[in-house]
Order: structure tokens, then C-alpha cells, then sequence
DNA sequence: AAGAGACTCTTTACCAGTAAAACACCTGTT
DNA sequence: AACAGGTGTTTTACTGGTAAAGAGTCTCTT
């Protein structure tokens, strides 16, 4: 929910008693107005959207105390995790942003000295931005960091349930990735 | 994600292949050069968050058709389902945003004619906010279709495993939302 | 070799959101 | 009755995002 953006999607009011989120309760007063509808769907991307507002909301509070936003350190990861130097272009598609955005960040962090920027030779429309020594320590220092804490919040799901949780969203996922490459719209 | 929003939560290089989705692809990736590191949650994580940006884009479409944004059509829904006058606040909780943004939707809702308020005869500083009939023929007319829409976006995955999926995502989020609400940080 | 069109990146103008301050009002205490 | 402190809402100042226009460069065709 843009984030950052906000949680969204038809959100909850009856508090959800015990053994029941808020969707649930959401979904409770859908039906209550309108008994005809099939509110299946609902159950899905409500939670969905739900979920992954607390979660973004909860990971950032270890990146804020490193300094960075989660859009930054995205940009910063997809560097790290390529393993070597990315266009400007590169980096928008990585992290599913326009290049404007990826432009205004760039600047910050180069004035901010984790990375840094080079033109091609070739083509000297394209830049190629690699981290600094810097920038590849910061990004190690947070990652484990940011993998014990999303590990802490995901404690309450049971070893289980988090790999059929994990199959299950992979599945829709490429579905929804395969599925918006062809429609297009 | 906001996402908004924007996706993000370390998203996708390698394309995914057939039978992988991007965020696999971005796991391997971090996988590769951090070998040490436990990257279980990221396989959950990643997905919800990418899950929700996709699927909030896709769910835009039908809303930006009747002129509304997802932040205008939660607000309204809320007033939709409970049935009753909210206030500010009250609409503030439930679409989980700020009291600011509230005010600046319900001014724009309410020049549109969506909307009426009314200030509360005891306490003069609440108002009561209501759709109006326009308003609620709005939210009757666009909530079929938003859900025929949203039937079809997760048609892909079969009717079992869209009650798992449910059942696994109302059992995180349970968890989600009282630690929240518990760790209060 | 020259121009049309495509491509990469940046700039501009704008918009929606937030946090914090301001405002208006209520309530309990003295 | 007056004030201190709390609550509900709005205003202000600012931030970070996008879309669209702009600037610079390449490539293909003739």
C-alpha cells in the first residue's frame, strides 16, 4: 500500500477478537452489506496488502537507525547482491522505480560517498555506478541485522507453515509476474 | 510497494526463469554472496511485499476508471461497510493513515459531493462525516467490479490453495497485529 | 555525411503523504 | 470560575515519488 504507503485495501474496525484479524473483521462487514458477493478474494489481497504494510513498517525501523531508507537501501542491495557495476536504467528495472526517482537517489548517496559513478566510454549517454568500499560495508554490516529482526517477526508462524507460506506466495507471484508481463494493460 | 509505493524488499535481476519467480531469482542472488547467511524470511517477506505491489497496481485500474484513488476508495469503503457516520478520526483508524491525510481526502470527497459532514451537537470540535447517496451509489457501483477484478488477478491459483493461502496469511497477520500492537516500539 | 528517430539519463512541475505545530474545544481540579 | 492538561481536527512546512518534457548521444538509412 505505497508505502509506502499505507496499508489499504479495505482495513478492519471490529479489532478482530481473538482468532480473527482485522481483514477477517473487515470482511465480516462487507458481507453484512452486501450478502451477495463473493468477498473470496478479499481474504487474499486484503491480507496481502495488510501484512505487508506492518512488515515494511516493522523492517525499516533497523534501516532508519542505519541512516537509510528502505528505497536506498534497495538500491544500495541490488548492487551488493549483482555483484557489479549497474546503469542508472539497471537499477529503476532492479528496484521497480521510475529513473527519475533512481536519479535523485543516486545523488544523495554519491554526496553521501557510498557510491560512486562512472561514464562509459563508448556510450556516453549511459553511466555505470558501482559501491564504494563504503557503501558494500554498510550494506553487510545491516543485511544480517535485517535478517535476524524480519526472522524475530516472523517467529510466530511455525517452520512449517512459513515453507508452505513461502511456496504458496511463490506460486501466485509467478502467476501475477508472468500474468501482468503478458497483459500489459 | 508504495509504493507508492513502490515494490522494493530486494526485488529481481535474473528474469526468474520458468518455475522461479524474481524474488527466488533475487535470494539466489544474495545467496551467491553471502553464503552464511539465512535468507529463509527474505523468501516470505520478499514476496508479500512484491505480491502487494503488484497487486495494487492492478487494482488500481478499475478504481482510477471512476475517478477515485485507492486511498479515496478505502475512505469511503470504510463509511460503506460500517453503515454509519464516522468521524475524521475514527476514519483516520481505519484506513491507517494519518489524521492529516483524512482532512485533505475528505475536503476533496466532500467538494465532489460524496461525502456531507456535520459537526456533533455536544462536542464541537468532532465532526461526523457520511456518504452521501451519490457516494453510496459510487461505492455499490465500483465494488463488484473491483472484486470480479480481483477474482480474475488471482484466478491463476486453484480454490484449494487459495484457502490455504488465506488461512496461512490470516494466521501471520494475527500474529502480526498483536505483536504490534504487544512490542509498541 | 547528414538527418531522423531511438535511447539514456536528468530536469521540471506537481502531487499526496507525513510530522509537528497550531487551533479549538472539552474536562477535571482546585 | 478559572486554569491545566488532554483530545479532535486542521494547518504548515517539507519530503519523496511520478509523469512529462528536455538535453545529449548513438545508430541506421540513405
Amino acid at each position: 500500500m505505497s508505502a509506502t504507503d499505507g496499508g489499504s485495501a479495505t482495513e478492519g474496525d471490529a479489532r478482530g477478537g481473538p482468532g480473527g484479524d482485522t481483514v477477517a473483521a473487515v470482511v465480516r462487514q462487507w458481507r453484512a452489506v452486501h450478502p451477495d458477493l463473493d468477498t473470496g478474494p478479499m481474504e487474499i489481497i486484503g491480507r496481502i496488502n495488510r501484512c505487508s504494510a506492518l512488515l515494511q513498517q516493522a523492517e525499516d525501523a533497523p534501516l532508519r537507525r542505519a541512516g537509510l531508507s528502505r528505497a536506498e537501501f534497495d538500491l544500495l542491495g541490488a548492487l551488493r547482491r549483482t555483484g557489479h557495476e549497474l546503469t542508472p536504467g539497471d537499477l529503476a528495472r532492479e528496484t521497480f522505480s521510475s529513473g527519475a526517482a533512481v536519479t535523485k537517489r543516486l545523488k544523495q548517496l554519491t554526496e553521501r560517498g557510498l557510491v560512486e559513478r562512472r561514464g562509459d566510454t563508448r556510450d556516453r549517454r549511459v553511466a555505470h555506478v558501482r559501491l564504494t568500499d563504503a557503501g558494500r560495508d554498510l550494506v553487510d554490516g545491516i543485511l544480517p541485522e535485517q535478517l535476524a529482526y524480519e526472522s524475530a517477526v516472523l517467529s510466530g508462524v511455525d517452520g512449517t507453515e512459513q515453507g508452505e507460506l513461502a511456496a504458496l506466495l511463490g506460486a501466485l507471484l509467478g502467476r501475477l509476474e508472468g500474468r501482468l508481463e503478458a497483459l500489459r494493460v
